[in-house]
RNA sequence: CGGGGUGUACCUCAGCGGUAGAGGGGAAGCUUUGGGAGCUUCCAGCCGCGGGUUCGAAUCCCGCCACCCCGACCA
């Protein structure tokens, strides 16, 4: 493909409103367009990106049985009553829904378990059926409370997803597994690195639950792993092992000390230098919603850990779990913010505890006055224990929980997650099979996102240099970039003509830099658009010599142009291998 | 939803009470031709929208909208 006959725009400046370099990058070379918060136009170079990306998810599912189909993006209410789904993706505001003429609520899909469900019942009905995969490739919406980093969070995006149909568990583990693979494959061949972390289900429910991450500092999940085990969550479910508690203190009775102002635990431990964050517990209000009531919980977490809301969220079972505003505190402790504590809540504030302060005595914390906190309070005593579950956030060094290894806290970009759905859907929506003894049994289900325009854009974010994006060969857009140095001189546009016209037929993809402009303007556009192969015809064009030169690594060479297909058709096979 | 910021040409931005600007980009011409070349001419703007103050508003005030950032939140 000539340049000089395509939609070709680059922009010598970076666009000032990008924050991430994949962004900045794909902005600058015309890949995409911002035409509203989080909503693009993808250009011409971008979507034979996505095209590429999209083949290689297609060829992978089918390699094992999956089926395509597409499925609508506007879709019923009532489809999304059946499931119950409604009311908490409405509440998270995350949903677009509306109303049609007729005053009929419908929503664009966020994702498409109902209506898969739906598209099964009556047709998947003998367990000789069974298993059956399917899946689409198709635009989401989901209203994003904050869209950001271009592609990598957006409004309207590009998903592949799919959904397995299995007979029992058992057979479900087994279909789960298959498509752990493929997504492994998937990964691999679109030529990101990338870690398959452990996850949590969230709202879309069920069991077994991984995640993959393309390994990237500015991802925006944070990911625990640990070298010596191979274990590797996503923080939102890691688990590990903590210090254990101090030792007690010699046993006083707890009193009340004024603490004017110290809302933190680092103002505390200011105040009182000897005592260790250990012994300090916090107490932390979040407000929980559930479809049908609301209510203040109180936390309670050791001075040196954090909570994690996703767990305590799963523990309630509750739509959301947000902290509690000022105006919520102060009814619920009778104090200012940065005040609460255990003792003297209200009473209809439930009060739990994370798993760090089981042990901890003579500790400090917060007397539910301003200004106040009560210091070598003991458990048994003064109160009881509340009850104590796992809800806080690993942390960097903390041991896996086998006490086997270390833990650390990386980044990643979340390009895949999958789960094991069990029976939530097909019981909700009442959709079964006759398994061998003619008796209807609700279909153990599984489903397997892919986020294909933020593969693309983790992809740079990944590869990129000062210059430019450097793309993985398999999903370049283009895999030879031709830069013909000055088109109109007869033997550089007659050597140009013929090895594109052979690389072509070869089936390798050129795109051909013919434009009329300066050298230094070609290679800057070239170095941005990070075309991984490329090929300089220049002031040796009459000798039928040229340069090979990749987007990156490897000298300049000085080669015949006979040798030019039979480097790329090399090149191209080593990407396949 | 809270806090902060920004809206001026297709892009990046300057101008901050007195005739709408620069650079990039695009068009034409001449020169140039291996890492964003030079000169000349031209193109391009309801200064986000609405109201107010003023003889006069891109500029000051009020309201709204959009976008960006931080937080909250999030398959």
């Amino acid at each position: 493909m000539k340049i000089s006959q395509t939609l070709f725009v680059t922009l010598k400046e970076e666009p000032a409103d990008a924050e991430v370099r994949s962004h900045a990058l794909m902005v600058r070379a015309g890949f995409i367009q911002q035409i509203a918060a989080g909503i693009y136009v993808y250009g011409p170079l971008m979507w034979r990106v996505l095209r590429k990306v999209e083949a290689i998810v297609r060829a992978e599912h089918d390699r094992v049985g999956g089926q395509e189909l597409l499925m609508p993006a506007l879709q019923p209410r009532e489809l999304w009553e059946e499931s119950g789904r409604w009311g908490r993706y409405v509440a998270d505001k995350i949903l677009y829904h509306f109303q049609d003429g007729r005053g009929r609520d419908v929503c664009l899909g966020p994702t498409h378990e109902e209506v898969i469900t739906n598209f099964v019942k009556g047709k998947l009905s003998s367990y000789k059926q069974l298993p059956q995969t399917l899946y689409q490739i198709q635009t989401k919406f989901r209203d994003e409370l904050r869209p950001r980093f271009g592609l990598m969070r957006g409004r309207e995006f590009i998903m592949k997803d799919a959904y397995s149909f299995d007979a029992d568990a058992e057979s479900m583990a087994a279909s789960y597994a298959v498509m752990r693979e493929v997504y492994r494959r998937i990964f691999t061949r679109c030529g990101v690195r990338f870690t398959p972390v452990e996850a949590d289900a969230g709202a879309i429910g069920g069991s077994g639950s991984e995640e993959f991450m393309v390994d990237a500092d500015t991802g925006e999940d944070a990911i625990a792993v640990c070298r010596s085990t191979g274990y590797a969550a996503n923080t939102e479910k890691a688990v590990s092992q903590i210090a254990p508690a101090p030792p007690a203190p010699a046993e006083v009775a707890m009193h009340r000390e004024p603490t004017p102002g110290a809302k933190t635990c680092a103002d505390l431990r200011a105040l009182f230098p000897g005592l260790p964050l250990e012994r300090m517990l916090k107490t932390i209000l979040y407000r929980a919603v559930w479809a049908d009531r609301e209510q203040t919980v109180a936390v309670m977490c050791r001075g040196d850990r954090e909570i994690n809301v996703v767990k305590l969220q799963n523990h309630l079972g509750c739509l959301s779990v947000q902290l509690a505003e000022e105006k919520a505190v102060k009814a619920a402790t009778g104090a200012e913010v940065g005040f609460a504590g255990p003792l003297g809540l209200q009473a209809d504030v439930q009060l739990l505890a994370d798993r760090s302060v089981e042990g901890v005595q003579g500790f400090l914390c917060g007397g539910n006055e301003t200004d106040v906190h009560v210091l070598d309070v003991w458990f048994g005593r003064d109160l009881p224990q509340p009850p104590t579950y796992d809800f806080g956030l690993v942390q960097a060094g903390d041991l896996t929980r086998d006490g086997q290894g270390t833990i650390e806290i990386t980044r990643g970009i979340e390009v895949g997650h999958i789960f094991q759905l069990g029976t939530k859907y097909s019981e909700s929506m009442d959709c079964r099979y006759a398994d061998e003894q003619g008796k209807l049994q609700p279909f153990h289900m599984g489903c397997y996102g892919i986020g294909i325009s933020r593969t693309a854009a983790a992809a740079i974010e990944q590869g990129h240099d000062e210059a430019g994006m450097i793309w993985p060969l398999p999903i370049a857009p283009y895999h030879v970039m031709l830069i013909q140095m000055r088109a109109g001189d007869e033997a550089q546009d007659a050597l140009a003509q013929e090895l594109h016209d052979q690389l072509e037929a070869a089936g390798a993809e050129v795109l051909w830099d013919d434009r009329k402009m300066g050298a230094g303007a070609k290679f800057k556009d070239a170095d941005l658009v990070g075309i991984p192969l490329r090929v300089v015809i220049g002031r040796d064009a009459g000798d039928r010599k040229v340069e090979w030169k990749p987007r990156v690594g490897g000298e300049v060479e000085v080669i015949s142009a006979d040798d030019v297909l039979g480097r790329v058709q090399a090149a191209l096979a080593a990407a396949s291998a």
